[in-house]
DNA sequence: TGACTCACG
DNA sequence: ACGTACGTGAGTCAG
């Protein structure tokens, strides 16, 4: 038979520092628990054994048999999610049915000891799995040792070992009561490095006879001094790296075979720990689990193609309907009764009446209609928005994952009509979870129409003037391969300038520029670093500008011309459940990025146009973020130079430098925009000096002097700060959530992340939560005044809508009034209106 | 697939 | 001693 035998806190550490930052929302640390089963599950995949023992370590608590490792160490060398992991890992290799073994004074390789080395007598076969090669020295006919690196893993027999190391693998403890080691605290003998001691026990072995043969070795005089000198150190270093063998513990083999698992206390505990993905890949319902077959089973679905007759019946009723449309197929389900149609008429008749609806995603069914020139109405409630809502850190929204994470039963063997099974119960829980929560405005008022209007702008698109941009491409084009040939002549040769790898060789190797920064994989030559070197070779100038165009043409004239639709319009999609603070993202194409800082990218948007007899008019909102934190703040000064229409930057830096408005002067200005810039994101003194290039001791007066005059803005973000550490969450004016298990990590990097992001969401996530609801303001408004005008694109403080020449102005005003009452803050909302041709025109 | 770079608010 | 501002999406390279 062949035993599987793990050492538990070392795999658990080398998962630890394998993976980072994981955590459930509560804010307990998952990450060695996943790597543990990732490390696990493919020993087991691999090796298939028959038996598994996890052995932990257990030190006495007043008595130590030998020097601590610095990982496993006491209490203190582990760090503290590590040491939280712990009885996590072992409750759920417990429910799994998988022996743990753990003896009080003892370490947990001297338990893989004891049990490799009675199996091994036994005659069976035994693989140990650990991240720390002390065990090599267990190797033996038949011992082997899986070693597993973050990375992959390598299995060591003896014939690999003696390959590597020159020696056999019992004679390990004598390499290292010469070399010690000094994660483990063994000292070996001073002076005797790695070289020596190996080719010591390669040509003698054990290092007791190399003492008896101390005149005859092959050595220098000092060698055999320090060997003198060492003795005890080596003999007393050698007893320290010996694993023991005799460790009293269950030793039949029969006991170490795995028992069927527990699935629902396995399920409990991962979906308390939020590890959904590691739950389905454990495959639980499949194993013999005996109490949750019963629950389990399928209920009883019946399943018909709906008639007209049945439709009409649907249409009558006035409860909400639950419904799906995927793959061009309408799922309706009434008492336990899924009916089906695969027709689009059918989907149409029942997406426009008026009967309440509830399903879980609802914008593709917008998009239906709106491409069949109908409206979807009643949307009363939308699951994976409320999903969403409830935790916006979450990456995965379907229904299944959300029936995992609020336990709601999910029948996979249902197959295709699983998810239309378990809808209702889902979005009854959710939205007593939104109640809970105090969310519900939020998510009527402002998230289930937005969706809509989002749904409207994708539909609608924005028009691009494609021979426009293909000529754009073409001198782009042009201009970079002449830039090429000169980069090529001053490197003295050709190489792939697109490649950090072969660019950074020419630059810091062949052309002895200063490498500053370092990357994991090399030099960094991002835009910061080859500003720096402008000075020293006039090819980084090049580079430069070979970057800026190379960008423009493969992500915006390349990347943008794929993507535009048959009617000559980009319809981007725009995300509502992606990002962590509740701003909507845009993908597939990004029209939320498209250049504007230089003027060379700003010509891009020249080739947004506006279709034939309309015009694009254009708001933005004016410093909303900082508003929102004058707002939020209560701050006197601050809201001071708001309401006063003052420049806010301007008016910092007469706080900040202690000057009369008048005397400031530009560069003042800029400084204290960037730290405006600074306080909303969270600011350090390191990255704020790096922005406008001071030192750190004068980026750091300035903060101190900001917050020294701002005192409410002081105040207010150390709030901020004790109140998630208090709830786990911040949240926005409108009551938008996220929580921040960042705070509770041991990492003090991590912690310090997780204040920032404390401090930032709020006034970003009330910016987005502002926005979205004039969005909705202005769609309706453009509706109800029967303006041919519709919102086309948003850009987190920006709003474009494409409308007839003639109501240009009239849509300017409902923008600017909109957009300014879309709340009341205790400073003014401004946004600014352009109006034109293109983009770039409309755009200040 | 992850790392790097860079476009935007 | 360490890393260094919040939030995104996309294209390229290299393993």
């Amino acid at each position: 038979m062949r035993l599987l035998a793990i050492d538990g806190n070392s795999i658990m550490n080398r998962a630890y520092y394998g993976i980072k930052g994981l955590s459930s929302k509560k804010g307990v640390p998952t990450n060695a628990i996943l790597g543990f089963m990732n490390i696990y599950l493919k020993a087991l995949e691999d090796l298939k054994p028959d038996c598994i023992a996890v052995a932990f370590d257990l030190p006495a608590p007043t008595f130590r048999h030998k020097a601590v490792k610095s990982y496993k160490a006491n209490r203190k060398g582990m760090p503290d999610d590590l040491a939280e992991q712990m009885p996590l890992i072992k409750e759920l290799l417990a429910h799994l049915g998988i022996r743990i073994v753990e003896m009080e004074g003892y370490e947990a390789d001297d338990i893989l000891g004891t049990l490799s080395y009675s199996f091994c007598s036994a005659g069976h076969e035994c693989i140990i799995l650990t991240g720390d090669r002390d065990s090599l020295q267990l190797i033996n006919d038949c011992v082997k040792v899986r070693f597993a690196t973050t990375k992959d893993n390598i299995l060591y027999d003896e014939a690999r070992f003696v390959e590597e190391y020159g020696f056999k693998p019992n004679l390990l403890i004598d390499l290292k009561a010469f070399m010690g080691d000094s994660s483990d605290n063994i000292k070996g003998v001073a002076g005797i490095g790695k070289v020596t001691a190996t080719k010591l026990v390669a040509e003698w072995g054990t290092i007791e006879n190399i003492y008896d043969n101390l005149d005859k070795l092959n050595v220098s005089k000092s060698v055999i001094a320090k060997l003198e000198a060492g003795y005890d150190d080596a003999k007393e270093s050698k007893w320290l790296s010996t694993i023991k063998l005799d460790v009293p513990i269950e030793t039949d083999i029969e006991a170490y075979k795995p028992q069927p698992a527990n699935a629902d206390c396995v399920k409990r505990l991962l979906t308390e720990l939020e590890m959904f993905k590691l739950l389905d890949r454990l495959n639980l319902d499949a194993t013999e689990a005996t109490l949750s077959i019963a629950q389990m089973e399928k209920p009883e679905i019946t399943v018909v193609e709906m008639d007209e007759e049945k439709l009409i019946e649907i249409l009558k009723l006035s409860e909400p309907v639950y419904y799906l449309y995927e793959n061009e197929c309408l799922k309706v389900i009434l008492d336990d009764i899924v009916y089906l149609k695969n027709d689009k008429t059918y989907a149409l008749d029942f997406l426009q009446s008026y009967v309440k609806k509830i399903t879980f995603g609802a914008k593709p069914s917008y998009r239906l209609c709106f491409e069949n020139n109908t409206e979807l109405k009643n949307i009363c409630f939308d699951a994976e928005i409320a999903g969403y809502l409830l935790n916006a850190l979450s990456a995965d929204y379907s229904i299944k994952q959300l029936c995992d994470e609020y336990s709601v039963e999910y029948y996979p063997d249902l197959g295709e009509n699983a998810d239309i099974v378990s809808l209702k119960k889902l979005c009854d829980t959710l939205e007593a979870e939104i109640k809970n929560t105090g969310m519900e405005n939020l998510l009527n008022d402002i998230e289930l129409p937005l969706t809509e209007v989002l749904a409207s702008m994708e539909y609608y698109g924005v028009k691009v003037d494609t021979d426009g941009v293909r000529a754009f491409g073409d001198m782009l084009t042009n201009d970079l391969k002449s830039i090429q040939l000169q980069i090529y002549e001053y490197a003295g040769r050709e190489f792939n300038i697109s490649s950090p790898k072969q660019l950074g060789e020419v630059l810091f190797k062949e052309l002895g520029l200063p490498a500053r920064k370092k990357t994991k994989s090399g030099y960094s030559t991002n835009a910061e670093v080859l500003e720096d070197l402008k000075p020293y070779h006039p090819i980084v100038e090049l580079i430069l500008q070979y970057r800026q165009l190379f960008k423009l043409n493969t992500t915006y004239v390349e990347g943008l011309l794929k993507t535009v639709g048959d009617d000559s319009r980009i319809h981007t999609n725009f995300k509502q459940t992606e990002t962590r603070t509740g701003r909507i993202s845009s993908t597939e194409p990004n029209m939320q990025n498209i250049p504007v800082r230089t003027e060379l990218g700003r010509n891009m948007r020249k080739f947004f146009v506006a279709d034939e007899g309309t015009e694009l008019i254009d708001a933005d909102y004016s410093q909303i973020e900082l508003r929102i934190l004058a707002h939020l703040c209560d701050d006197e000064h601050m809201k001071e130079a708001f309401s006063k229409g003052m420049d806010i930057h301007t008016s910092t830096a007469a706080k900040v430098f202690k000057m009369p408005l008048e005397l400031v002067t530009d560069s003042m200005r800029t400084y204290a925009k960037a730290v405006n810039f600074g306080i909303i994101y969270g600011i350090g003194a390191f990255s704020l000096s790096k922005d406008i290039g001071v030192s750190v001791a004068e980026a750091d007066k300035y903060i101190k002097d900001y917050l020294n005059h701002y005192k409410n803005v002081e105040r207010f973000m150390n709030d901020t700060v004790e109140q998630a550490k208090k709830n786990g969450y911040v949240t926005t004016l409108f009551g938008r959530r996220r929580y921040v298990p960042e705070l509770s990590s041991s990492n003090k990097i991590m912690q310090a992340a997780g204040k920032r992001i404390a401090m930032n969401t709020p006034i970003q996530g009330t910016a987005a939560d502002i926005i979205k609801i004039a969005m909705v303001k202005v769609y309706r408004r453009l509706k109800e005044e029967n303006l041919n005008a519709r919102l086309i694109l948003q850009v987190h403080d920006e709003l474009i809508v494409e409308g007839d020449k003639a109501c240009a102005e009239r849509v300017g005003e409902i923008l600017r009034e909109e957009m300014m009452n879309a709340c009341e803050l205790s400073v003014p909302l401004i946004a600014e209106v352009n109006v034109g041709k293109s983009w770039y025109d409309a755009k200040g």
